[in-house]
DNA sequence: GTTTAGGGTTAG
């Protein structure tokens, strides 16, 4: 039993919609057919009965089949004026590209280094131009001239294999080109190594056999080695501002801008490091798809295309799969942006061929798209929300990317807003095209945040002159008073009562003045002044005292110590004066009226201007549309709640605020993998050299206590 | 059995 497939002779003819059907041919007449018959051949069959199809679903032929059963039935075979492949493969000759004779025909194989879509040439067709090499190294440029631009060679890239046939070798400027003539036709493989060989041509009928996939692994292999591909790795989300570059990318939508620009939306599924240039255009002038939730994830890359290449833009469908030549990536104001804001990213297919610019559709099934599709096909929950009305589009755009589709990130995770703005959340693309002042609702995740020691987010801030300074370290104070205690003589003042003693060192003596109104009151409610001790001696001492202010004698009168030790101790906490605005020095301070020492009452008697603890954190936030630089500082306090001077004595609290910051900013994780946070930010403008500079600082902003 | 192009960045 032998089975055959056969086809309408002229399908256009053909009133049914199955055009081909299964013929099952028996015994001798199974042999004979077989032995007689040749692909593309035309057959004549008679006296056959019809049954249905066993595998009509299976390979979606005719419903029926024809059984050659009968006795009286018969066949016959006319030889195709094709020839077959056994009878063509010896006609063909390649000339390799060195060997190539000025005024001959010839037949060639090579590997494509540079090559233009069809372009009109000032004459009748299109033209085509390309630049081929092989194993003889030699580059060889080759023209071919065409009406049709379907018959054009489907070139895809460098790198591509293409074969020649009957093409004229011409001297031209001390080189050989090649030329098509009369009977031409080309084939186009890709070039990648392993993959299957696949024949691209659009000729009627073509010779192709085992040597030619022979040859092209051949020259697969050859090219590996020789650095000709380009680089096609160019995606949205790696390229960079003025770049020229090649791009594989599906069409989402495309609009005529005016009669010499066709915008087309595009997108390869990566996003995009810079903010992309959005183009406006009424949803009726836009075929294709809406592309807002794409937009705003910044996954649509606005191609703009201009003179020659707008023919084969015309032509285009929505979720064609596209590849971009040489496109120009350029950074672009946005029609009345201010000067300081970011520039978006927007691409410009300019008109001329230069470098191969040009753009074409690729077919779907090209193994060219194999990674493309991948990537798109991570994004299949997103098209499913742009089937929907405009208020869930609405909702969409001010919803991060992330918590589309994901129901466990709908809400705010670590922080809420505790103010009483009623603004509705922005992007923080849209922040930054705000113009201060302005309270806003953003939701961003922590792309980095300073400083990573977060000791140092502690700070001194004076409120009079508006000075922040960083607590000085343990080793700096340490000498302060070490230089102090040196050679000292204790301080003989009338107001008070002095107790000394030696220390262990020579020369060293500690002492402790109280003032005499407070001799006898119980060793918390007192003031004691301490002289000549050590930071480590001070540290132990005020683990029983309260108040401790260390001095030092000048000329056997009390003085304070320089203000960059600190003016108090008091149990775990030192408290901080302001050089700036702090009085020089005390004399004769006035003890009377004060029932309890706290720090403030302490400062006032001794002339110092306390500094305050204050937390000082930067964010950089992040929300695809953009980042921005956001401090947290006057409501830093109420945003961990802990208060910084509490924190600067207790090691448990700047454990807490180390554990905060850690589910924040999980350490080690990717931006993606972070938590989602609700901010209020305030957006204001600060005076910097003279320039307006805009600030964000993050307000009426509380974690969630957990 | 003619001619065209014969690579090398627009300027929106």
């Amino acid at each position: 039993m032998l089975r055959a497939e056969i086809r309408e002779e002229d399908p256009l003819q053909s009133t049914t919609e199955h055009t081909s059907i299964n013929v099952i041919f028996f015994d001798t007449l199974a042999k004979d057919f077989s032995q007689s018959v040749k692909q593309g051949d035309i057959v004549l069959l008679a006296n056959f009965t019809i049954s249905k199809s066993p595998t009509f679903l299976r390979d979606k032929l005719h419903p029926c089949q024809l059984e050659m059963d009968n006795k009286d039935a018969c066949v016959y075979v006319c030889p195709s004026a094709i020839p077959g492949p056994s009878s063509s493969e010896a006609k063909y000759v390649y000339v390799p590209l060195n060997k190539l004779k000025s005024k001959t025909l010839v037949n060639v194989y090579g590997v494509v280094t540079f090559f233009k879509q069809p372009f009109p040439s000032k004459g009748s067709d299109y033209c085509t131009t390309l630049k081929i090499t092989d194993q003889s190294d030699v580059k060889v440029i080759c023209t071919i001239f065409c009406k049709k631009l379907e018959d054009h060679p489907l070139i895809f890239r460098v790198g591509d294999i293409i074969r020649l046939h009957r093409f004229k070798a011409e001297a031209f400027r001390d080189s050989i080109t090649l030329i098509n003539t009369f009977g031409w036709s080309t084939v186009t493989f890709n070039g990648i190594i392993d993959s299957p060989i696949v024949p691209r041509t659009s000729s009627k009928s073509f010779f192709y056999g085992e040597a030619d996939k022979r040859r092209v692994q051949e020259l697969r292999q050859w090219a590996a080695n020789q650095s000709l591909c380009s680089d096609l790795n160019t995606s949205l989300s790696s390229v960079q501002p003025h770049m020229y570059f090649d791009f594989t990318c599906q069409l989402l939508a495309k609009a005529v801008m005016h009669s010499g620009c066709i915008l087309l939306k595009v997108w390869d599924g990566t996003r995009c490091q810079l903010p992309l240039l959005q183009v406006a255009v009424p949803p009726d002038e836009l075929e294709g798809e809406c592309t807002l939730a794409k937009d705003k994830m910044n996954l649509t890359a606005n191609v703009l295309v201009y003179d020659n290449h707008l023919e084969v833009a015309r032509d285009l469908k929505p979720g064609a799969f596209l590849r971009f030549y040489n496109l120009r990536a350029l950074l672009q104001k946005v029609p009345g942006q201010l000067p300081d804001q970011p520039e978006h990213l927007g691409f410009h297919l300019h008109g001329g061929t230069v470098y191969g610019r040009g753009l074409r559709s690729l077919p779907a099934e090209t193994p060219d798209l194999l990674s493309l599709k991948s990537v798109l096909e991570k994004h299949v929950d997103l098209d499913e929300h742009e089937e929907v009305n405009d208020g869930t589009l609405l909702e969409i755009w001010y919803t991060p990317p992330e918590s589309i589709g994901a129901e466990e990130n709908a809400g705010p995770a670590y922080t809420v807003q505790t103010c009483e703005h009623n603004t509705q959340r922005i992007t923080l693309a849209q922040v930054k095209r705000s113009t201060p002042p302005l309270s806003c609702h953003v939701r961003a995740r922590v792309k980095k945040y300073l400083p990573q020691q977060l000791y140092q987010c502690l700070k001194l801030f004076c409120s009079k002159c508006k000075t922040m300074k960083d607590v000085p370290d343990d080793s700096a104070v340490a000498n302060i008073f070490l230089e102090s205690a040196r050679d000292n003589q204790p301080c003989d003042e009338q107001w008070a009562a002095t107790s000394s003693a030696n220390s262990r060192e020579p020369g060293r003596t500690i002492s402790m003045h109280v003032s005499k109104d407070m001799v006898g009151k119980s060793s918390h409610m007192q003031l004691i002044f301490i002289e000549g001790m050590t930071l480590d001696e001070i540290s132990v001492l005020s683990r029983d005292h309260k108040n401790l202010v260390p001095v030092r004698s000048e000329n056997s009168k009390m003085t304070r110590m320089d203000l960059t030790a600190p003016f108090l101790f008091s149990g775990k906490k030192r408290y901080y004066g302001c050089k700036q605005c702090s009085r020089n020095t005390f004399e004769n301070p006035v003890f009377t009226g004060v029932e309890t020492w706290d720090e403030q009452a302490v400062a006032a008697v001794l002339g110092v201007q306390m500094m305050q603890y204050r937390f000082l954190i930067q964010f950089e936030l992040d929300d695809v549309t953009d980042t921005i630089e956001a401090l947290l500082w006057e409501d830093a306090e109420r945003f961990f709640h802990i208060s910084a001077v509490d924190a600067s004595g207790c090691q448990d609290l700047q454990d807490r605020i180390q554990t905060i910051m850690d589910t924040i900013q999980p350490p080690e994780s990717s931006l993606e993998e972070r938590p989602w946070m609700d901010f209020c930010l305030s957006v204001y403008t600060v005076k910097d050299n003279d320039r307006n500079k805009v600030c964000y600082q993050i307000t009426n902003t509380e974690i969630v206590k957990q």
